[in-house]
DNA sequence: GCAATATCTGTAAACGTTTCCAGTAGCTGT
DNA sequence: ACAGCTACTGGAAACGTTTACAGATATTGC
């Protein structure tokens, strides 16, 4: 019937510029909302409306430059912190007009490197990376990122890089005065690695609040192990082998804990009765466990939260509220911004893992 | 120094051309391994290296039509189950070269809808949809998208659609099965929204099979609620206010057990003494709950691989270890391809939130 | 060394948009 | 009805690739 256009693939500008009897340019002004004459603007509309027409996302983000797409690599999607963080680093992007691109690294140095890198295919417009090791790589590869990258984590402090931290070094130290506060006295210690971050500073926390209570550090009393649920019930049997009369378990993550709380349920001692059970995280693990696990809160949601924020802000996206007058805007071009680091305070939920529930 | 190219942005294949002295046809060959002269080889490899060049993503998508990514949509991610799909999708995805987008929908049919919609967007090649309710509407959507689709879970069976469902009706009847012969008489249900498919099949699969064991259904042991912990906690109270004789909760997943565990422990009734408990999902919940939950396996992380595995089979990615003789080629271009339906077994795990452990 | 061939290379078009620029049509005021 | 202005419109270029085609080299056989 027609000339052309109606062939083969989905409806494009074109086919609408034909039909409307308009060129393409008018077809993008009507639908993008710039001024239009009343009867053009009707024809094209009409025309989109009878073809079905949905705009090709790839060939406008080709011409514009951004993709509306953000990435979020974390190391593991089994760890209840991290997928804490993917709703809330969902919900903010979204609501800003951003798809979510999800990448699970397992923490593998090369796999992360690979995705920071892979921002200069363009494929989306920014980054949320969450690495448990950071090595100088990780910073250069991040400080040269052909776009915005925010860390969630602790790079070393003369890094110049956007990040989201915590100070679980803090945290740690919270869990274990809470322990020694209620009265336990040999205190043991289930960490993940310690070359990791979040494994060091967890050490450092513990060594801290032991010396803070007049506590004797015991290299006995601590079991190295990985993240996850399995290796918490095995270190805890080991260290319960070792040190049968330990009268408490500080875990590095919610995920040991249970590990742990599941080897003191299968030898029959009684939490917090005869050993107390503390982890970190808060993740929904602390709450399906029994008893419900006292946990450090660190904040992953809020952290995903803050740091999607503050990637918009560096995308242009003015972040709404921000509260601040919109001063920055005077930028002398070249000045990359001052890379900003944002801390969120550890905080301790207390539940009747340490401290048995009041009767009813 | 240079007459341009080396301008403003990331290098491109123009630049490489320029700098090696060739057209960009020959950049373009040369990087996509099509044969060359050794000489231009060599040049046009130099060139791009010296720039840092990496090939840009939406380019290359705009022309070639595909954009390696796939979209994951479900209903929540909090729910571990859904977790354990999004973890198989995107190591399957991967390994064939994709990317992984990810939309929450919170079971809201317009959000579902507009997920669908949207691949006429051509922002992803492809997309797994997990809908809890299916309505004429998905159907109608799913069936005209305009790019494949496959659905987990069980869409209407005259509904020409690619699937991967799991029979949940019978996977409620092995875990009432299960509770009836290991002695218990009044068995209780906590379910999430009849309207919903798993919320109707488990239903079924729990009347069916106290008819099978000449147990009585009584609408007074049964409660409807959302799948969620709390709703899980509520809903125990509930019916033990009501009905404080009952023996057993079978819940509908293990986020309501989880729930109606906790209830259990607060009032100090005994698992599995007094009550035995058990869920659906066979996430890591129902390891990580105390006792650990005997749970119905509804196979999320096979599904999720199948789906993938089928998805990149509608995409025409070969899908390796297919077995079968490479006989389908013959395509009339116009059928579309059959419909298809897997379907995968539920398998009841025993745990001693059903059966005591015997002891050591 | 020459023709015939095989191999490689460059030009240009295409993918579907947005946007600059110049031109044209429509208004306004008289 | 006309000048002058504004408001809209169409042509064309651009974003960075891939690829068909034709044209240019290199290779081979004698």
């Amino acid at each position: 019937m027609v000339t052309s256009g109606a062939g083969s693939g989905s409806p494009t500008i074109v086919s609408i510029a034909e039909r409307a009897g308009v060129s393409i340019a008018s077809v993008s002004r009507v639908l993008n909302g710039l001024s239009t004459r009343r009867a053009t603007e009707e024809r094209v509309r009409k025309a989109a409306a009878e073809l079905g027409y949905v705009p090709n996302s790839v060939a406008r983000s080709l011409k514009g430059g951004r993709t509306r797409q953000l990435t979020f690599a974390m190391p593991d999607i089994g760890n209840p912190a991290y997928v804490a963080m993917v709703r809330e680093i969902q919900v903010v992007a979204k609501a800003a007009g951003y798809r979510l691109l999800l990448h699970s690294t397992d923490a593998v140095t090369e796999d992360e490197l690979a995705v920071v890198h892979s921002l200069a295919e363009r494929t989306s417009d920014g980054l949320i990376i969450c690495p448990i090791r950071i090595t100088p790589q990780h910073v250069e590869a991040i400080e040269q990122a052909s776009a915005p990258v925010v860390v969630i984590g602790s790079p070393p402090p003369d890094a110049a890089l956007d990040c989201v931290q915590t100070d679980s070094a803090i945290g740690a130290q919270k869990a274990v005065w809470h322990l020694a506060d209620t009265g336990r006295r040999r205190i043991a210690l289930i960490n993940g690695p310690v070359d990791t971050v979040p494994g060091r500073n967890r050490d450092e926390g513990y060594r801290k609040a032991l010396t803070d209570r007049g506590l004797s550090y015991d290299p006995g009393l601590t079991a190295v192990t990985d993240f996850a649920v399995a290796a918490g019930t095995a270190a805890a049997h080991e260290l319960l082998n070792r040190r049968p009369d330990l009268d408490a378990i500080f875990c590095a993550n919610d995920q040991l804990a249970l590990g742990a709380v599941q080897t003191l349920h299968a030898r029959g001692i009684h939490i917090p009765e005869d050993v107390a059970v503390a982890g970190m995280d808060d993740s929904v693990l602390a709450r399906a466990a029994w008893p419900p696990l006292t946990s450090v809160d660190l904040c992953s949601s809020k952290r995903g939260r803050l740091a999607t924020e503050l990637l918009l802000e560096r995308l242009g996206e003015t972040a709404a509220e921000q509260g601040e007058q919109a001063e920055p805007a005077e930028h002398p071009e070249d000045t990359p911004a001052a890379p900003r680091r944002t801390t969120t305070e550890p905080r301790l939920v207390v539940r009747e893992s340490t401290v048995p529930a009041r009767s009813a």
